[in-house]
RNA sequence: GGAGAGUUGGCCGAGUGGUCGAAGGCGCACGCCUGGAAAGUGUGUAUACUCCAAAAGGGUAUCGAGGGUUCGAAUCCCUCACUCUCCGCCA
C-alpha cells in the first residue's frame, strides 16, 4: 500500500512510475486518493470537534448531578441529544470515507524503482546477467526430468494422485533424500550468511494473509481450511514477514535477516502442457525463503547481497543461470524492483524460474505497520525484502536433467556430504 | 469436545459508571548528589490520526477485538479471539 503522504510529496515520481506499469490514468487515480484523504481529514476534524463538545457536556452533567442540580442536568441531557445525532452522522461518514480511501489505495501497485525498465510483458525484461559460458549439450538420448523420475523411481506422481490429487508429487528413496539435502544445504548457506532460521506455522489466519496481500484479491491462489478459517501458506514469506506486523522495532536491531524452509501450497490450476509437466509447476513444493527487514537507506545494499547470495548458490550447484531485471509490466503488484533467476534445464532446453528477489520498500510495511524508531525518536516505516533461496522442485528438476548420464544422475559435489550418495542409479 | 478463571502501558499491578491515558512499583532516559560508582533524589517516559506555515500548544481515539446500554464505560450487557487450570481424546 502506498503512503498517502508520499503520494502528496512525490506525486510526479509516482505518476511516472505507475505509468511505466501501463497505468495510463495514474494521475487521475492519485488525485482521487488525495481528494479522499482531504475529505477524511476534514471529516475527522469536524467529528473530533463534536466529540469534544459531547465530552465536555457529559462532564458538566456529572458535575451538576453532584452538586444536586438535577433539573439543570436533565435539561442539558436533552441538548446533548442533538450533538449525538450529529456525531453519529459524521462518524458514519468518516468510516465510509476511510473505507473508500483504503479500497482505492489497495488497487494501486507499488511504484517501480527508477532503474526498472518500462515494458508490458516478460519479453521486455532485461537480462541483467547472462550465462556466458556454453550451455550444456546433452546427447539426443537425454531425458526430460519427468522421465528420469520414473526411470529411477524417485518421484511418483501416480501415488501423489492416489493420495491427494494431481500436482502433489511423492518423493521416494534417493529422491526424498536429495530433496532433503537441498533444503539442508540452502538453510545452512542462509544461516552462514547471517540469517536466523525460522520454522513457522504452515497455516495462517486471515489477518496474516491480509498482511502480505494474499487477501483480499488473491484468495483463489490459496487453499482455505474453511472450518477453522485458516489458509495454507503459498510461501514462507507470508508467516515470516507477518512476524513483524504491527511492531515498532529498535533501530539497532535492524536489519532482521530471517530464513525459513516451508512447503508451499498453490491452488492455481494452470494450463496443461509442457510448461506444467513434471515438477515444473505443482500444487505443493518446497522452498527456502529469505526475508529481510531493514532501514530504508540500507535496503538496496541488502538487495544486492541477496542477489549475490542466490548467485553463489547456483554456482556452487554448477547450474547454468541467468538473472533478469523484471520490467514494470511484469513486476509483482507489491514490488518496487525484482530480479528473477532462471536456471537452464538442458533436456527441456528451457529456462526455469527458480528464484525471485524483491525489494518492496515501504509497500508491505505500510500495510502491515512495521516501523522502527529512529535516532530522533520518530517512528518510520521499514523496508521489507524477500527472495527465494531457492524453489526446490525446479532446482531438483534441473539437477536431474543437467547431470544425467547414460545410466545415472550424478549428484553435484557440494551436495554429496548432504545426500550421502554420489549418484542416483 | 465439556467445566471454570483470566486478558489493563516496555514489564508487574491497582482500578466495578464521571474528575482515568489510567494509582503504585519495576525498568528506561536525563539531571542533582559523588573523586567515581552504588544508594538517595528530581524530572520525564505509549501509539495513531488530526488542528496550527512550523515550533509551542490543542483536539480525538485506543485498558484483547467488535458491537450495545448510558448524558458519560477500563468498569455494565452481547458476540468473538486468545491464555491458564481441570476433565475427555490424542502424536
Amino acid at each position: 500500500m502506498l503512503e498517502v503522504n508520499n503520494i502528496r510529496k512525490n506525486k510526479d515520481i509516482a505518476v511516472a512510475g505507475l505509468q511505466k506499469r501501463g497505468i495510463v490514468n495514474a494521475e487521475e487515480i492519485l488525485d482521487e486518493i488525495i481528494r479522499l484523504d482531504d475529505e477524511r481529514k476534514n471529516t475527522q476534524t469536524q467529528s473530533d470537534k463534536i466529540l469534544n463538545e459531547l465530552k465536555t457536556a457529559s462532564k458538566e452533567i456529572g458535575d451538576l448531578y453532584k452538586s444536586g442540580k438535577a433539573a439543570e442536568a436533565n435539561a442539558k441531557k436533552a441538548m446533548v441529544g442533538d450533538l449525538k445525532q450529529e456525531s453519529t452522522v459524521l462518524e458514519d461518514k468518516l468510516k465510509s470515507v476511510v473505507i473508500q480511501l483504503e479500497e482505492k489505495l489497495l488497487e494501486v501497485p507499488n511504484v517501480p524503482n527508477e532503474i526498472v525498465p518500462a515494458g508490458k510483458t516478460e519479453d521486455d525484461n532485461i537480462i541483467e546477467q547472462d550465462w556466458t559460458s556454453e550451455l550444456p549439450h546433452l546427447p539426443e538420448s537425454a531425458l526430460p526430468h519427468w522421465d528420469i523420475l520414473t526411470k529411477y523411481d524417485i518421484v511418483d506422481f501416480d501415488l501423489g494422485v492416489k493420495i491427494a490429487g494431481s500436482g502433489f508429487p511423492l518423493y521416494k528413496g534417493k529422491g526424498a533424500k536429495l530433496q532433503r539435502a537441498l533444503i539442508q544445504f540452502f538453510l545452512d548457506e542462509a544461516i552462514a550468511a547471517g540469517c536466523l532460521e525460522i520454522l513457522p506455522p504452515h497455516l495462517v489466519n486471515e489477518d496474516t494473509a491480509r498482511g502480505t496481500g494474499q487477501l483480499p484479491d488473491k484468495e483463489g491462489q490459496m487453499y482455505h481450511v474453511t472450518k477453522d478459517n485458516l489458509y495454507l501458506i503459498p510461501t514462507a514469506e507470508v508467516p515470516v514477514t507477518n512476524i513483524f506486523r504491527n511492531e515498532i522495532l529498535q533501530e539497532d536491531a535492524l536489519p532482521y535477516k530471517l530464513t525459513a524452509y516451508t512447503p508451499c501450497f498453490r491452488r492455481e490450476a494452470g494450463s496443461y502442457g509442457s510448461d506444467v509437466k513434471g515438477l515444473n509447476r505443482v500444487h505443493q513444493f518446497d522452498k527456502v525463503e529469505m526475508v529481510v527487514v531493514s532501514k530504508p537507506e540500507n535496503s538496496y545494499e541488502i538487495l544486492d547481497e541477496m542477489v549475490d547470495h542466490v548467485k553463489q548458490l547456483l554456482e556452487k550447484l554448477n547450474l547454468p543461470y541467468r538473472i533478469l531485471r523484471l520490467c514494470a509490466g511484469d513486476l509483482g503488484f507489491t514490488s518496487a524492483i525484482t530480479y528473477d533467476f532462471e536456471v537452464y534445464s538442458a533436456a527441456q532446453k528451457k529456462w526455469l524460474e527458480v528464484s525471485s528477489v524483491s525489494n518492496f520498500e515501504t509497500f508491505q510495511s505500510n500495510r502491515m505497520k512495521i516501523r522502527y524508531k529512529n535516532t530522533d525518536g520518530k517512528s518510520e516505516l521499514v523496508h521489507t525484502l524477500n527472495g527465494s533461496v531457492l524453489a526446490l522442485a525446479r532446482i531438483f528438476a534441473a539437477i536431474l536433467e543437467n547431470n544425467q548420464t547414460e545410466n545415472s544422475v550424478e549428484i553435484p559435489e557440494i551436495l554429496k556430504p548432504y545426500t550421502g550418495f554420489e549418484r542416483i542409479n
